[in-house]
DNA sequence: CCCCAGGGGTACC
DNA sequence: GGTACCCATGGG
């Protein structure tokens, strides 16, 4: 539904491209075009001015923010990585097509991972909705391998094999404590600590839930911060070390190295 | 031709 | 318990 509201502690460029959702596009006039569960939705943001089809839910816009950061460890790249990217929340994303995005997601870079979601959309997609489990566990292995999955095809069909059976219980895992949830996820063929913790984190509630990729693993390298240290939020403050640690080493001033 | 990417499974020590 | 290598593929 189209309207116009005022928000506080948003930003809404920085938590759409932010690489926890891949069915976003920025057009050329400022607006984002997108796809949440079965609703397309275009939405932009003019100062504090949020003004589209607006779901205040999947913004997670009831959510206090500077409650939120209060809560991390003071330590400078963080606060930093706070200053520069205020306004980034953790969205609330629907788990299956967070689970499938990121089983997509291993050792690919966004753009890519945003055109495999794309390619399985396209083949299978009802109305431009992200494909179901059940009608992807129905589908040929060379198909999802065609659509750009590569080694991770027989993961992804698995998961939705799962899934359909009933055997993974996706909506269980909010209800569950951390650690049982994440014991669910990892008994998943491709399926680690970190896609686990993804899931967790952008789908399943659990705030504490602390994805750990190559970036995040330069950041604590370099704060000397374990996942542990981060708090009920870790997820949280984890996403902002994410972005900042992300921009800072695209464009390296100098070589930092040495 | 090299390197790397929001990883995980496996073999080996 | 770490560590090396493999998995496919596109882009710099």
């Amino acid at each position: 539904m189209t309207v116009r509201i005022n928000v506080t502690d948003f930003n809404l460029p920085v938590t759409l491209e932010s690489g926890q959702a891949f069915r976003w596009r920025r057009m050329a006039d400022g607006w984002f075009c997108g796809v949440v569960g079965n609703r397309f939705c275009r939405v932009r943001q003019i100062g504090s001015m949020l003004e589209g089809d607006v779901d205040a839910h999947y913004l997670a816009l009831d959510r206090s923010l500077r409650e939120i950061v209060a809560t991390f460890p003071d330590v400078p790249l963080l606060r930093a990585a706070v200053q520069r990217y205020w306004g980034l929340r953790i969205l609330r994303q629907e788990p299956w097509e967070t689970l499938a995005s990121f089983i997509a997601s291993s050792v690919k870079r966004i753009a890519q991972i945003c055109q495999v979601v794309e390619e399985l959309v396209a083949r299978w997609g009802e109305a431009g909705a992200f494909p179901s489990a059940a009608v992807i566990a129905r589908a040929e292995l060379a198909e999802l391998e065609a659509c750009k999955l590569g080694f991770r095809a027989k993961y992804l069909q698995a998961a939705a094999r799962a899934v359909d059976s009933g055997r993974l219980d996706l909506a269980s895992l909010s209800r569950m404590e951390l650690p049982r949830a994440r014991e669910e996820l990892l008994k998943l063929p491709g399926v680690g600590p970190k896609i686990a913790d993804c899931v967790l984190l952008f789908s399943c509630g659990h705030d504490a839930a602390f994805p750990v990729d190559v970036w995040v693993q330069r950041a604590l390298r370099r704060t000397g911060l374990r996942p542990a240290d981060c708090g009920p939020f870790a997820g949280w403050a984890q996403q902002y070390l994410f972005v900042y640690e992300r921009a800072r080493s695209r464009q390296p001033l100098f070589d930092a190295g040495s």
